[in-house]
DNA sequence: TCTGAGACTGAGACTGAGTCCTACTCTGAG
DNA sequence: CTCAGAGTAGGACTCAGTCTCAGTCTCAGA
C-alpha cells in the first residue's frame, strides 16, 4: 500500500477535526487493496471485525471528507472506492449480469477532450461541473 | 408526441406478449412528455390515476421490452427515462445539490471516438460493451 | 355472443439496504 | 487523573422497491 496514502487521510480527517481511527484505517486499506468498488457486503466479508453500522458510519464519514466516492450501478447495492484523488482517474466496466465492476483507464487525450466537451456543455447551461462518469455497460467475461 | 413511439412500445410489447394497457401508455407518455429522467413520485404527481404498484410493475415490464432504461443517480431514488432508441442517444447533467438531472448532448464526433476508445478497452479485457454512460455530476444553475 | 385462458390490475403485506438512536468506551489536552 | 467530546456497537427503525393474491379485463376461438 502506498505510503501517503494514510497520511493523506488521516489529513483530511483531521482538517475536519475528526480521527483517523483503526475501523476507518481497516476499511481505507480493504478498498485499496481490492482496487475495484466494493460494496457493503464485500467489505463487511474482507473486514469481519468492523460491525456494519460502523462501516456505514465510517463510509459517510469519508465520503464527508473526500476520501471515499460512491459508486452507483443498476445493482441494488451501492458500491464504494477511494477518490481518484487517492487512486488515479478512471472508469468503470459493469457486468450488467453479475454487476461486478471492473476499473479501467482510457487514454489521457481522450480523457481530455471528454472534459473539454463536457465543460462547454456545462457552460452553455449554466450547470457548474465538479467531475464525470463514464462507464461501460455489458457483459463480463466470465457472464459471457 | 412523436406518431410512432407508441407504435414502436407496442410492437416490443406485443413481441413479449403483452398488451399495451392504458397504464402503460400513460407512463410512456408521462416519460416523453417530461424529456428527462423521472422518480416514480415524479411520475405518479403527474398520473394520479396510476397506483404505485402499478407503476412500478409496469416500469419493470417496460425495462425489460427495452422501451425504458434506468437511471441510477447518488440519490436515493431511481429514475426512469425513455430507451434511447425512443428518444437520441444523450448524456446527463446530474446536480449533486437538488439531485436535478437534465439530458445534453455532445458532438457526435466526439461521442464516436468515446465509443471506439471504449470498445478497444472492452476488447482488451474480455468485456462485451453493450451501451456507456458519461454524465457530469455538479451544481445545476438554481444552486448554484 | 359466449367463454376460458391468461394478461393485467390494485391494495397491501413484505423485504432489506441503509439510517438513526442510545448507552457505552476511548483518547488526549490540560 | 479527569472529563469533554469523538468514536463505537448493535439493535430499532425507515421507506424505496418487490411480491402476493384475489379479482378484472381482453380477445381468439367456438
Amino acid at each position: 500500500m502506498e505510503p501517503d496514502v494514510h497520511q493523506t487521510v488521516a489529513a483530511r480527517l483531521r482538517a475536519a477535526a475528526q480521527r483517523y481511527t483503526a475501523n476507518r484505517r481497516a476499511l481505507v486499506e480493504a478498498l485499496w487493496d481490492a482496487g475495484h468498488p466494493l460494496t457493503i457486503h464485500e467489505l463487511l466479508a474482507v473486514r469481519r471485525d468492523v460491525p456494519q453500522s460502523s462501516a456505514y458510519r465510517t463510509l459517510a464519514i469519508l465520503e464527508q471528507v473526500g476520501v471515499v466516492r460512491r459508486v452507483v450501478t443498476n445493482e441494488e447495492f451501492t458500491r464504494f472506492e477511494l477518490d481518484e484523488e487517492l487512486t488515479e482517474h478512471h472508469h468503470h466496466l459493469i457486468c450488467s449480469n453479475c454487476g461486478a465492476v471492473d476499473d479501467v483507464s482510457i487514454a489521457s487525450e481522450l480523457e481530455r477532450s471528454v472534459e473539454r466537451a463536457l465543460n462547454r456543455v456545462a457552460r452553455r447551461t449554466g450547470f457548474t461541473a465538479v467531475s464525470h462518469r463514464l462507464d461501460l455497460m455489458g457483459t463480463c467475461r466470465n457472464c459471457a
